[in-house]
DNA sequence: GCCAACGTTGGC
DNA sequence: GCCAACGTTGGC
């Protein structure tokens, strides 16, 4: 059992998308990079937490959590030409790309901010927090997975 | 294999 | 909208 923290940006698909999703569960598309994808491919396992963090808006946070539900699959919409993601490089005999399924368990009553982690001596070796860490899937230990939800109320 | 040019991410 | 920090691409 490990634990992740997954960006998404509100603007183009929110925790609330989610929620508001047939079973609650979507596939999480649109991955287009090598580490990323090596971490779902690789260490994600059904049954995994995730935070979804609201990135590159006017308040990034953490927002809530998630439950993997699927082990990695082919990410199909790298071989759709009319797809934002297309990619003419994956082979649909040897995608490239995947994704997996997850599921929404919560939203916080109250999000924990960027700001609020960086205050956080305790996060500050997160890689969310490490300078310029763009990555849009990140490993999460327990520690600090427990400490930012005691920080969002929920523990 | 090097590296400059270019594109993207994401905080501010 | 700006820009720093990366990742990727492609010429050589």
């Amino acid at each position: 059992m490990a634990y992740w923290l997954m960006k998404s940006e509100p603007d183009v698909y929110s925790i609330d998308h989610l929620r508001s999703e047939k079973r609650k569960t979507d596939h999480w598309d649109g991955i287009r990079n090598y580490q990323a994808r090596n971490f779902m491919r690789d260490q994600m396992q059904k049954g995994d937490l995730a935070f979804f963090y609201h990135s590159n808006c006017a308040e990034p946070a953490v927002v809530g959590v998630m439950e993997i539900v699927s082990e990695a699959y082919p990410d199909h919409t790298a071989f759709d030409s009319q797809e934002k993601y297309f990619d003419a490089g994956s082979d649909p005999d040897n995608p490239r790309w995947v994704m997996v399924d997850v599921k929404f368990k919560k939203k916080f009553k109250t999000p924990v901010t960027l700001a609020d982690i960086k205050a956080q001596k305790k996060l500050s070796d997160m890689r969310l927090v490490q300078r310029g860490n763009r990555l849009s899937i990140l490993p999460v230990t327990p520690v600090e997975w427990r400490h930012i939800l005691k920080m969002a109320g929920e523990s």
